[in-house]
DNA sequence: ACGTTTTCTTATCTTTTGTTAACGTTTTGG
DNA sequence: CCAAAACGTTAACAAAAGATAAGAAAACGT
């Protein structure tokens, strides 16, 4: 853990402006109460059946969500640069969460941890900040998934795979293809010959 | 629009009780910025193309979300009685909506508008008691819309189709097919051989 | 550096789904 | 009340996906 860049801020404000804006009083309150990490390949930032007491904010880097299923583990989401990370769910009921989240890569990733957010929610300066920052986070689930059922719902399999290729992550040519193939919801078989289809159709 | 009755302010404050906990002074205050709608069977609560300015709680009906794509009818969504609805991603950036609401059966919704919603947001009475409600809101979806992801991820369209009846919504009965084809993201064909092979199974 | 594990592809076979069309029934609107 | 539209099922065929297994290549840990 370590004390934040000016870089590091400035992203982290950045995306956070089109909803919340602090004057410079508040943002430095705010950010005695925040930290980044940095996270090594694999290393966990959630796990299943604990409580995630934490959202993050990706600075760099990537996290996969997924859980164990019937000794499997199956890859639910992804988060890139600049999204919220956390296992919101639990952090919001306080249940134990369903799914583990770990790094893709090597990641630095801003921490909030739920205590100093309560801290932050009960300090008459920042409460109506932070209301509005965790409706914020909410929204930014909602939007995410609210695009993921539709494509569930409107696109095959091979239209979702090109979607998630247009959006140019090369961390998607690193990591395993039946991380991707869960993410889909198809078996990593039947991504290897969309994959195939792609490329003769070409 | 009518004056809201007892039992329906009753039934929307134990719906947001879980979150929000209003004094009687804000409560008073609250209920001065909703109404309560009677919508006719078809009848929409909202439209795509039109900025959807209202979210609404359900408290009596059902209603199904759903949008025109090659000039085909898709449902996405329903929400059923103590369900909150809205188009709630134009609802919160001001674009237009993507998709239709309408009312399954006559339904009785109690509504608030923006308007209204940003009247309290800047009443320092309900501002911040308001910021948590748009939170609850926008959780409220993401809970659902979480489960959705998963459900596509992780189960058949049988087992989707089997866990839906489970909610034992007698307006399942009553709707039609492909609309329930739709949310589950196969076509009405699917579905029929779906039901006969549950049928036969038994 | 080397043996193990993971990953990806390919093949085969089965099951499921999509597509289109037909047909009888039900619902709907004028 | 009647004609038109919508609906649900079924059939037939094509396309896609799941399951399983096998083999080669790459990545990994020690």
């Amino acid at each position: 853990m370590d004390a934040l860049t000016s870089a590091q801020l400035g992203a982290l404000r950045r995306g956070m402006e089109p909803y919340v804006v602090f004057n410079e009083a508040e943002w430095i309150v705010f950010i005695q109460h925040i930290s980044v990490h940095n996270f090594k390949k694999k290393q966990l930032f959630a796990e299943a059946g604990k409580v995630c007491n934490h959202v993050g904010f990706v600075l760099k880097g990537s996290v996969r969500y997924y859980h164990i299923k019937d000794g499997a583990d199956i890859t639910n989401y992804f988060s890139f640069e600049n999204d919220y990370v956390s296992s919101y769910t639990s952090f919001l009921t306080g249940e134990p969460a369903l799914n583990y989240i770990e790094a893709l890569e090597p990641s630095q990733i801003i921490v909030i941890t739920k205590k100093n957010m309560e801290l932050m929610l009960n300090n008459p300066m920042l409460a109506y900040r932070m209301e509005r920052f965790g409706r914020l986070i909410a929204e930014h689930y909602l939007i995410c998934y609210e695009d993921r059922v539709s494509s569930f719902i409107t696109q095959t399999p091979e239209e979702r795979y090109l979607k998630l290729l247009e959006t140019g992550r090369e961390v998607l040519q690193r990591m395993p293809q039946h991380y991707i193939a869960n993410f889909l919801g198809i078996t990593p078989v039947s991504l290897s010959r969309i994959r195939k289809r792609i490329l003769t159709e070409k």
